[in-house]
DNA sequence: CTATGTGCAAAGCGTTTGCAGTTAG
DNA sequence: CTAACTGCAAACGCTTTGCACATAG
């Protein structure tokens, strides 16, 4: 499911500006990088914004890949999360969300939830450190997994 | 800290079981293995649990850790989780339970609340899949890291 | 004894890095 | 123009695998 047009612009402009206000330049592969990452819900690993931007820079590496994401880590404009094994992940999506990773095929979802974020450090973590941040991981099959019992989109290790 | 030595020796007798269960020979290097994942609470990766082990059987290999860490996953008796980025990490708590991980020096804790269980798939996750499990993740500082400001433990990347 | 497990070394995958040529500003 | 960026290839860290020897049962 792409991220809506709108957002995906927003997105686009924000990291755009976020990459001049470095000073760094806006190269037609950075660019295409970043629309991968901001129009993508999917969570996409390296490999996956390889894959598709080579449809549009059939001569981009996946080095320029794995730099303009890290870049853009740095800038605070992308987070990389590890929700299955295997390869980072990276999340275009700044406000604060939960997760839903189907164990079958890796497939991961936004869970926007005002109930979960609720889930406070409570008396169990004090003595433990200071919490920062709260994530709720849900796993579990996805409704498409499901209907196409036995079946996986994409192999990808579980868990 | 170290698991508690009755709670060690029980989940010890129950990897041994599972072990022969499956017609596999207890060899002196897998009970080191077991006996080092049983009675850590830290969440080791394999590079961790074969220093420790090394002092014992200083000829063991990589490779048998990893072998072994993998049978006892297989069998049950053990949780592989990316808690950091970097090498996976081996869980023998099969309590049903939550984590506080240290962005500084990548330390684990485990949580077991209550209240933290009673977070369930509300609305929000209806039509995404089924939820098998929840887990809560909470990232902060943790108290060994604040008090030594600015020294982190272990290199470890931190998220 | 003999099937299983071990250590070794080599390969695998995802990722990072040094370099020389390329390009945005 | 020239500093910044790219693509290449090589190196890296973690993990898996094929093989011949060693050993638990």
């Amino acid at each position: 499911m792409p991220v809506a047009h709108d957002e995906m612009e927003r997105r686009v402009e924000e990291m755009k500006d976020a990459l001049r206000a470095r000073g760094m330049r806006l190269t037609h592969q950075r660019i295409e990088v970043v629309r991968e990452i901001a129009g993508s819900e999917a969570h996409p690993d390296a490999e996956t914004i390889y894959r598709n931007v080579r449809t549009r820079i059939p001569t981009i590496s996946r080095d320029t890949v794995y730099r303009t994401a890290a870049t853009l880590v740095e800038l605070g404009c992308v987070t990389r999360t590890t929700l299955t094994h295997g390869p980072v992940r990276y999340d275009a999506n700044l406000e604060h969300h939960h997760h839903f990773v189907c164990m079958r095929c890796g497939a991961a979802h936004d869970i926007v939830d005002p109930a979960l974020d609720k889930v406070r450090a409570s008396a169990s973590s004090a003595g433990i450190g200071s919490v920062e941040t709260v994530e709720v991981r849900l796993r579990g099959v996805c409704t498409e997994c499901e209907r196409s019992t036995g079946t996986t989109r994409r192999s990808r290790r579980k868990t």
